[in-house]
Parts: structure tokens; C-alpha cells; sequence
RNA sequence: UGGGGAAUAGUGUAACGGCAGCACGACUGACUCUGGAUCAGUUAGUCAAGGUUCAAAUCCUUGUUCCCCAGCCA
């Protein structure tokens, strides 16, 4: 895969092409994607991982890492680790070999931290959390030494050892890197470099009860792993001095760190920690809820790949804390499925439509178009009777002027059916529904062709044989929040007051062809004129469950919504 | 009030001293056996004020607004 000539990169490809033509890097372009295991990845993380992966993929003999930051044993589990390998592959993305994790480098990371301690670069502190917070100052007031900062080399050598050899409980003392307390930048304030944690590491178990601070890992991490561009969000520019100070301090390789801004989309939430309480709460079913922004959920939802990916080409990268309109992302989920998915009739709403004048035992086979957008996903038929189902909205007893679909006295296509004309309707007088529909056909108009006489219909819409329809509960779906930011609430409201209460609908007395029986859960199906549709997990050989992915653009809707 | 970043149509994103372009959205219209898709068109922008220049989104100065940082989280 190549890049074409003209086109223009954004600032990180950019930086990359440049470098690659300055030989700084010797031609080498090496990324990687370094989630933590401590929750399921989200279409933020897809941002990032098509921008490191894609890098790779677009340059001669590029590659991109998959490693796990995995330095804090309390909050990271295998189920994290693999459901990410899993979202990563789902995506299109492959790692190869190159799988790797922090915890593999905490020999490394031990040592390196005994090096500062010779150079005198590094000392054991003693003061408690608390302390640590108040000796470093504020923003505007630089912070005090510690009175640990001036321990010998030896002294600090023997602390060092004893906090890893297991003697002191958790908190109790801290390795810290000697920096400068009154550092404007207050990551450089003497930052912890190992906190005693005698916890479970779910790949290391009980070896360690010291684990290296994050700060102290990442930039060693890329710098082993020979990282060129090491690709990170903007909160982490702040800390780009201290990995370098580090890395100067250690005399090691140095990759290049840029920074871009995280991605947020309108009407959802994006942070793990709103993320986490949307599942623990049970305002979700899950972390693969179809509602939730998590890949899992997406998939789950009936997003492909493709369009996920087609989503991040198009939202470009760039420094700018931007919110992508939602709107966006359902774009490219339609063009893609738009091109895939097979089409299907079901009715949501049922409401029996009975054509008089059509023989009471006959069925016939009625061929029906797979894709259009596909000729060679070729046809098949559809069987066509005397008592059908049609969409409750495709009737109306008293239809505006606007309104093409049936009405009494109108005409319609039923697609790849015939035309029919409504005679006559019941209604169930103390509900008000309509409950039957009664009409008949022109058998001049089989599988819905124009009669010869000329005659023409506004409105096509879709039908399904009573005594064929296979039923189906559907999951409709709607924004997770009401408002496109979820964190405009007022003082004192929390995010989850913004939460779409009407965000899913089950209906359970659906119908669908019976073509679709044997579907199995993933499958993807557009239901004309409805939107695009994709069998749930949940379904059983008796009950099949669908989750609608995306409506269709619905002209009808907007001018109803104009009024 | 310290430090680090960022500001271009409604939303994103290009233009790297030389015609402000593209996508999504919105709005028209054409076409249509999906009120889908497709096609054509319209709409609308350089944070502000100065300065340099034949020429500024771009360079300089001053200001404004927004984001990030005071975890032994990442």
C-alpha cells in the first residue's frame, strides 16, 4: 500500500514523509498501538489504531506493535487484553508477531532505575502521598524539596532493593526521579518512578511488588521496540520533557513522540470512566451494548469494519480538540453497507392487507433483486399470496396530499408485486387502529411492472405473505444522549441526566421473509426502505433477534418533521 | 495568576507568501419499482486589532477564547 504523490498528508504522515526523506530514521518507520488492558477499546481508539497501523501499511517495510501498557497490576485483567487483540483483528489490523507488553520490560526498567540511582539521578522518598502532593507545589507556586532528596547513593541503592525484595507495605515509599521541584512543568517535579503495590500482575503474578510508573515505562517501552514515531494523544505533550529526560538520562535510542487530538462524536460518551459506569450502572446491557461507542458494540450494532475505517480516513488527524458530528460516522456506515448488504423485506409494524380479488389458495414466486448496487448478488424469489403484511406507516385513512403510500382510493406498487388499489378498511372503533386493509389488484402489473395502459404510481412500498413470514423481534436504536454534548447539564447534573431514554425499542411482533430463517447472528441485511439490519447473538433457532444498525435517509420523516 | 497546546463555513479538514478547496450537514432540482442509491446545483468560513509585503489563513506585534497539567492512574 503507497500513498498517491499530490494529495495532502496531515501533520503526522507528514512528519513521518519528511523524516522518511531526511534518512533520520535510516528509511524505517516503526509505530505502535499501546492500549492499557483496563477496559474494551472504543471508536476513539479505532482513530488511533488506523492512524499507527495505517502509517505502517502506507510505507516500504513499515510496521506498527501491538503492545499493552500494562504497569498497574490493581486495574488491568487478560479479559481487557483479549478483547482488545480481538477489536484490533476485527478491524483489519495485524500485529504479526510483534506482540508485546510493558510487563516484559520490567527487568530492563529495574535495572535502569538501579543506573539513576548510581548517577545519582534518582532517590527513595519517604513521605507519604499526601506529602507528596504538598511539596509539589501548584500550578503558579513551585513546589519544596523533599528531605529525602539528598540520601547517598548507597543508602538509596539499599531502600531501593529492600522496597523490592518485598520489606515495606504498599504507599510506604516511593523511587523518585531528581529532577527540579520548581519545574513550571510539574511532571518534571521529581515524578514518581516506582510505587510499592503488593498486588497480582495478571502476567507477571507475585514476581514484582514495585511496579514502574507509566511515565517511567512508555518512552523505554518505544525506545526498545526502536519506535520512530511514537503516535499518542494530546494530554501526553505535557509529558513529552519527562520522557525525554529520561531516555537523555539513560542514554538510549530516542523515538520521536507526536501528539494529536482524541477523537469525540456528538450524542455519545467517549471516556472509559463514563464508559465503565454506563455498564455498572445498567444503563447498558454491557460493554457490547449496541448502543455503546465500544468496537465490541459497533460490531454488535452491525458497523463493519470498512466503515469504521472510512470513518477515521475522513475525519483527518490534527491538533484541534474537535467533536465529529455523528452524522458523520452514520455516512460512511450507509455508503458502505449501502454497497454489501443484501436486501430483504421485513415489517416492523404489521397490519394485515387482504387483496379480494386475488385467488384464496394461490402462492406465486416472485423475483426479487438482491442488491442493486451489485448485480451479481443476483435474485430470488419471494412468495406473493392473497393476505399480506404491510407497515402499519404505509396506511393512512386520511392521507395528506404529500403522502404517496396507500390511503382509501390510492394506488401503490407492492415492490416486485403488483399494483393495488385500497377499496375499503377496518378499524377497531374503541382503540381507533386500523386493523385490516382491504384492496385489489391489477394483474397486468406482475412483479410490480408498469401496467400497459400507461398508469403510474408515486408510491412503492413492501409487503410480506401472512402465511410465509417468518417472525422476528427487532431492536431499534437511537442516540445514547439526547444532546450533543452530554456534559452540558446544569450545576450539579451528571452526564447520565442526558441519557436518551428512548435510546432502544424492542418490537417483538415482526416479520421477515422467509429467506432469512437460517441467518445466523452478524449477518447484515438492508430491509427496504428501512434501514440496514444485522441478526444479534441473542437470536435462537426459533426466535431470530435483530438490531437495527441505521435508518435509511428518510425524506418522508424529514418533511413530516417540517411539517 | 505558572507551564504546555490550539483557533479556517453549522461540523470536520486542506491550502506551507500567489484564485480559500474538499467532505458531512442543510436547502433546491433531476432520476428512480426502496420517499434508498445516484446525479446536478445552492448555502456558508480564515478568532480580533494593528504591522510587513505588489500580494497574508500563512510572516511580525498585541490581544481574545478554548483545551491539557497540581494520581504512588494511564
Amino acid at each position: 500500500m503507497s500513498l498517491p504523490e499530490n494529495v495532502s498528508l496531515d501533520f503526522v504522515r507528514s512528519i513521518v514523509a519528511a523524516d522518511l526523506k531526511s534518512g533520520k530514521y535510516q528509511g524505517r518507520v516503526h509505530t505502535r498501538f499501546p492500549p492499557e488492558p483496563n477496559g474494551y477499546l472504543h471508536i476513539g481508539h479505532a482513530k488511533s489504531i488506523c492512524l499507527n497501523f495505517g502509517i505502517a501499511a502506507e510505507n516500504e517495510g513499515g510496521l506498527c506493535n501491538l503492545r499493552f501498557d500494562d504497569t498497574n497490576p490493581c486495574k488491568e485483567e487478560v479479559e481487557y487484553v483479549e478483547s482488545i487483540k480481538e477489536d484490533v483483528r476485527w478491524l483489519g489490523f495485524d500485529w504479526g508477531d510483534r506482540e508485546y507488553y510493558a510487563s516484559d520490560y520490567f527487568d530492563q526498567l529495574y535495572e535502569w532505575a538501579l543506573q539513576m540511582i548510581r548517577d545519582g539521578k534518582a532517590y527513595v522518598c519517604d513521605l507519604t502521598a499526601e506529602q507528596t502532593r504538598e511539596y509539589r507545589g501548584t500550578l503558579t507556586a513551585p513546589g519544596k524539596n523533599s528531605p529525602y532528596r539528598d540520601r547517598s547513593v548507597e543508602e538509596n541503592l539499599d531502600l531501593f532493593e529492600r522496597m523490592h525484595s518485598g520489606e515495606f507495605p504498599d504507599g510506604s515509599r516511593t523511587l523518585r526521579a531528581k529532577i527540579d521541584m520548581a519545574a513550571p512543568n510539574m511532571n518534571l517535579r521529581d515524578p514518581v518512578m516506582y510505587r510499592i503495590l503488593h498486588a497480582s500482575h495478571h502476567r507477571t503474578g507475585d514476581k514484582w511488588c514495585i511496579y514502574p510508573m507509566y511515565d517511567f515505562t512508555h518512552g523505554q517501552s518505544d525506545s526498545i521496540e526502536r519506535i520512530t514515531h511514537s503516535i499518542c494523544t494530546l494530554e501526553f505533550e505535557n509529558h513529552r520533557p519527562l520522557y525525554d529526560w529520561y531516555i537523555d538520562a539513560l542514554g538510549i535510542y530516542h523515538p520521536q513522540q507526536i501528539e494529536f487530538a482524541r477523537l469525540n462524536l456528538t450524542y455519545t460518551v467517549m471516556s472509559k470512566r463514563r464508559l465503565l459506569e454506563l455498564v455498572t450502572a445498567g444503563h447498558v446491557r454491557g460493554w457490547d451494548d449496541p448502543r455503546m461507542p465500544t468496537i465490541c458494540g459497533l460490531r454488535r450494532r452491525g458497523y463493519s469494519p470498512e466503515a469504521i475505517r472510512g470513518f477515521c480516513e475522513r475525519i483527518g488527524v490534527a491538533k484541534f480538540n474537535s467533536t465529529i458530528d455523528i452524522q458523520l460516522l452514520e455516512h460512511c456506515l450507509r455508503e458502505d453497507l449501502n454497497k454489501t448488504s443484501p436486501r430483504v423485506m421485513g415489517v416492523l409494524r404489521p397490519l394485515k392487507l387482504v387483496i379480494d380479488n386475488y385467488p384464496e389458495d394461490l402462492v406465486e414466486q416472485m423475483d426479487a433483486v438482491n442488491n442493486p448496487e451489485d448485480p451479481k448478488a443476483g435474485t430470488r424469489k419471494v412468495p406473493f399470496s392473497r393476505e399480506l403484511y404491510i407497515e402499519q406507516d404505509d396506511f393512512l385513512e386520511d392521507p395528506p396530499k404529500k403522502y404517496f403510500r396507500l390511503g382509501p382510493g390510492r394506488e401503490v406498487r407492492l415492490r416486485y408485486g403488483y399494483f393495488v388499489k385500497c377499496t375499503d378498511f377496518v378499524k377497531d372503533e374503541a382503540t381507533g387502529q386500523v386493523t385490516e386493509v382491504h384492496c385489489t389488484y391489477d394483474p397486468e402489473t406482475r412483479g410490480g411492472d408498469n401496467p400497459p395502459d400507461g398508469r403510474k404510481v408515486k408510491g412503492t412500498i413492501h409487503w410480506l405473505s401472512a402465511a410465509h413470514a417468518v417472525k422476528a423481534e427487532v431492536r431499534l436504536y437511537d442516540h445514547l444522549c439526547t444532546k450533543e454534548d452530554p456534559s452540558d447539564v446544569p450545576e450539579g447534573g451528571h452526564f447520565t441526566d442526558n441519557l436518551n431514554p428512548k435510546s432502544l425499542e424492542v418490537l417483538t411482533e415482526c416479520l421477515v421473509e422467509p429467506s432469512l430463517a437460517s441467518a445466523a447472528p452478524g449477518d447484515r441485511f438492508q430491509f427496504e426502505r428501512q434501514g440496514y439490519f444485522c441478526v444479534d447473538p441473542d437470536s435462537t433457532a426459533d426466535r431470530l433477534v435483530f438490531n437495527r444498525t441505521v435508518t435509511l435517509k428518510d425524506t418522508w420523516a424529514k418533511i413530516q418533521k417540517r411539517e
